[in-house]
DNA sequence: TATGAATGAGTGTTCATTCAT
DNA sequence: CATGAATGAACACTCATTCAT
């Protein structure tokens, strides 16, 4: 008789759905932790030191877990480029709405070492110009890499042009040079901060940087 | 006069000398020339997807001869580390006696850009703030590596305080800060070359990086 | 007449068979779509190159229920050949009361081949002499399979015994020989009609195969 | 002075030459052994339970080794298909001159069971129809080995097609046909003698086999 | 001492099997 | 019981290093 049991029904319907969506929360979550883990060990020891069965048992799985989610190696350690580089781009066009270009690099600035701070050491190592010198050289990520890399400089230039043509900044100086400039600034001091043990305050460099580089680039 | 050792003794105790002295030549001849084909390909590919038989074919010889010369393969890379910091510990104390500060930096800056316009992308890597950042991992060079860079800055941040003292940069500028910048600038201009394909004239960018910091920093 | 089991009563003590009888024949059912699944991903890919995921996706269940019905990829491949050959043992014997041994042979080698025809790949391989060749290292249905086979290479021999002994065939033969060879030939006509894509039609070599040996083989 | 020590200035000429003479004789003697090894393995165990640790220990090599001759698991296996086929090629057209067919198929039938006789198991299993059943569907040999086999059939059957247009044998049997039941009563002959433990006088067989085949194709 | 092949420890990856849900 | 992800033993293959010639 008609009278539907939607006790049983409805779970039918929804249940799936359900598991799906907790499995694919699960399944997200372990990703997160294996990347996250990953992200630590490579940072530790580089990428050819990294063992698999290293980043498992930083993430707490067994090693064939890992590739439950990634094919391989490399491209966990893709991944996690690709991840930074995701936050990264999402920091970096938080300002764009400034009017004031030199005040835009500022920010910009400002919010990026403290994403570093926060970020801790692999990120650190990715930002630098040179993170990936040698394990660049197998090119798995090289290519994209490096137009992240110069996507950040040409961003960094073109700021830097405005500020000139806005006559901020001396006519002779090349913005892609002063973007390198900065850009070198920026690697040294996360180095160093890195080498000293990530003690915090690094965002109170951006100013200093920043201060030295326009003072020498002004009209 | 002393009546010369015996024919047959002379021999006996002069011989063994110049064969030895034959012997160190060639000895020091083979070492150098593998350095030389190390420093290529480790340049070329990096530590890593250096293999030794790689080394031993750019060399030309075998590939157990390497191990008549070096322990092992991160013997060959430290080595090398070793020879590029000696060659600059010449350089970069060339114009020790030159009395202003400013001028010293000057032309230490000219002397190592040139040096490593005609050494070519390897050093660059070497001298580059992290070009070690996944082999130092392994803690085969690193420490000597890390005393080495810091051996660099701090002569930098001497000179530079050297300068400060003599009121020719403001007071409130750290020294260290400033041997920083001074590297990350050189660090990133560098690179920039490199991935440009190492063309000629990286030597005019040193007096451009100078000035700009100059102006930053002066009173 | 005895008061009906009470009604609370009654469902214990029949529901569970009931129960037990559609489980069973839900578990029947299952065991069988595996087997039929197994079957065909066997045939196409081999023992080694299927795998029990395979196997599951081409059943439409997950890998963990496989093991639900069966201990081990082993045994679902076990499995296989001992349905194939019950069913097979119930073909063979079909016309074992025909009293003319050359008129039964015939019958057998037509509803042989009439099943292998239906039954498609995997069968093919399996009544091949050799269609464990490479599994069979694995000891795992060696044994089992070499008696199965001998087992028909016996009934034939027998058979093709008796027609000796009845003076249809010469008796210089030896039946076992005779059984060899009518198997060889069998053989190599399924291997043949498998690698020509399983086209229909195979039955009619069956009168072809008989008529070649017969005559070669007739007083 | 001009008096050529030609010692030393002959064997510096030859020398090398006879280096690599004596290099090239051992690494011909190695790979030898290690196909000879990896066949007697093979044969054993069949390709999948056969582990490259295997075939090293059967060579009396270590693992790594094998790699110094073959690229990889998969080229061991093909080159001794290839080897095999090589050998059997020159057997098979060794009576080719042999004006009739009939004959030219005895003796080639006695030849290869010769062949086989002398070769051991796991030829045998090369050149049954469904040796590599299970290996093939790995499709790395599976071509060619294909090939060799249909080339085979091929050959008998132009030998049975010149034996039906001499009048030979009846004008209604397709030489394929024919060419497929030699090769089946083969296989079975071969198979009976793997599975009886390679006892000696198997060439035996071939006069029997091809005495029933006659017999029952003649006019 | 140069050679270059042999070595075998070490690693990325696969996949049958287990097990929490 | 079905599920499907976790597991980890197993294995092919690499390459720094050794060593017989």
């Amino acid at each position: 008789m008609p009278r539907a049991t939607p006790k049983s029904a409805r779970p039918r319907a929804e249940k799936p759905s359900v598991r799906e969506a907790v499995r694919n929360e699960t399944r997200a979550t372990y990703r997160e932790a294996i990347l996250v883990a990953a992200e630590r060990v490579f940072g530790r020891l580089g990428f050819y030191e990294t063992k698999m069965t290293d980043v498992a048992a930083e993430a707490g799985v067994a090693a064939g877990t890992l590739y439950n989610y990634f094919t391989n190696k490399d491209e966990i350690f893709a991944s996690i480029v690709v991840r930074s580089r995701e936050q990264l781009d999402a920091i970096v066009h938080l300002h764009d709405n400034i009017a004031d270009p030199i005040e835009r690099i500022r920010m910009r600035l400002r919010d990026v070492f403290t994403f570093v701070d926060d970020h801790g050491p692999l990120f650190a190592s990715f930002i630098r110009v040179g993170g990936f010198t040698d394990y660049a050289q197998k090119r798995v990520i090289d290519e994209d890499h490096e137009r992240g890399h110069s996507q950040y400089l040409e961003l960094s230039a073109v700021t830097f042009r405005e500020a000139v043509e806005r006559g901020q900044l001396r006519r002779e100086l090349e913005p892609e040079f002063l973007a390198a400039m900065l850009s070198g600034m920026c690697d040294s001091t996360i180095f160093a901060w890195f080498r000293g043990g990530c003690k915090p305050g690094l965002v109170d460099r951006a100013d200093q940087i920043l201060e030295l580089l326009l003072r020498g680039a002004r009209t």
